[in-house]
DNA sequence: GTAGGTTAAAAAATCGATTATCTTGTCTAA
DNA sequence: TTAGACAAGATAATCGATTTTTTAACCTAC
């Protein structure tokens, strides 16, 4: 049963609007640290660069001021915010605070198929983590996992707090190359996560979990001060 | 010293770009109930009742649906969030471990400057509940003082957290008319928050802030039950 | 009567050009 | 020499019109 022209034929193209693919790239770009932090952006060379026009590329602008992403002043545009111990200290302590909350959560709501999802989300991180590719598609597989850890922890706006802290993280720890010594021992932490979590074990879970937000800012902390 | 040309004359006239301004209205009617929740907005009408055109507009409901005060869908605009029970209780919970944790360690930082701001912010909002005005007028200075409040707790991103929080509330609170009884016991809690603070007593402070957002959300919930 | 399809109207998104504001370099006067 | 004024260029913000997509109304075939 095929037409040689369907109706609805598989989006290969792009999808959506402009204006959102342009802020889901820019949002990666910011994250993975494409932009030197507190650089003022040229709107017409992202113009060009992103292949948008003004108006969908001011628009994506905006909701990535209001997310955080970027700061915006009145009259003079756009620019990369700037990064400094402090704010990593608030962020990473933050992060601390909120996911140990959501992970309590999750462990005492989560039901049989968020242990399923789990277990997947674990394996497809832990085959990036073997091959060793550390690239884009292992940072969508990390963000994955730590979501589908906390997903079931009832609190909508805990959720969305806690992602918009893992941006501004990762502008901290994706600073610079991958570390792999350190990194092997998050990898392992990951798994025991997915084992004390199975095991509804909350309290071990999140001094674990407070355990690997510690030694992720500390690789973070140690970028950011390579990086001057 | 006068001259009849001034150079840089007092802003009179709106300041800002037409895009904040335009922002910073429709955020005040959005939390103070001025639409219907759920209902979409027609940006053609949004257009000439703030007086403002169509790029500035856009950008605006851009921000707020970043912000989480719109909800944007591609290719059909936007729209007021619904409100839920659900996500009343949310907001309230979030509220709960959110402003205490800050006021905790608000308590702990604060200087005599704070102390002196507080005072300070506590009298306008007194003067302001004693004329019964509970206006937009009353509104603004009830925010300062929360916001006041947990000013000195040394985390950006838990204060802006907060504040965002704080205009989900309100979309619940306001959904009716004031409630003199309830409000005056409120309106008292703010003179003893003041007092723990002063002394400095957390655990005190705390419990107070505990029982003071409680007492918040059950008026709350009440408007909106009584909305439907 | 209803499911599916066509079309007209409405609304959203985007574009190209204009206007307002800021920035930079240069000149003048003290 | 330097602070301040000025002008020219660059950039940000906004406008008006166009294109694209959705919505709603209608029509047809079963």
């Amino acid at each position: 049963m095929s037409s040689s022209v369907p109706k609805t034929a598989t989006p290969v193209g792009p999808t959506g609007t402009a204006s959102s693919r342009v802020f889901d790239h820019l949002r990666k770009d910011l994250v993975g640290g494409r932009f030197v932090a507190g650089e003022k952006l040229a709107i017409n060379s992202l113009k060009e660069h992103y292949q948008v026009g003004l108006s969908p590329l001011r628009e994506a602008l905006n909701k990535l001021a209001a997310y955080g992403l970027l700061v915006q002043e009145n009259q003079r545009g756009f620019r990369v915010p700037k990064l400094s111990r402090d704010e990593l200290d608030d962020i990473a302590q933050m992060r601390l605070e909120m996911e140990g909350m959501a992970l309590e959560r999750a462990i005492a709501h989560g039901d049989s198929l968020w242990e399923a999802d789990l277990l997947a989300a674990a394996h497809r991180l832990k085959r990036a983590d073997i091959t060793l590719d550390k690239g884009e598609e292992w940072e969508h597989l990390h963000t994955q996992f730590h979501r589908t850890l906390v997903a079931p922890c009832g609190s909508v706006w805990l959720l969305r707090f806690i992602e918009q802290l893992h941006d501004q993280f990762d502008r901290y720890r994706r600073l610079g190359p991958k570390m792999p010594t350190i990194r092997q021992e998050l990898d392992e932490q990951h798994h025991q996560l997915v084992e004390l979590a199975l095991q509804r074990d909350a309290k071990a879970a999140r001094e674990l979990m407070d355990d690997h937000i510690h030694k992720s800012y500390e690789v973070a902390l140690k970028r950011y001060q390579e990086h001057a």
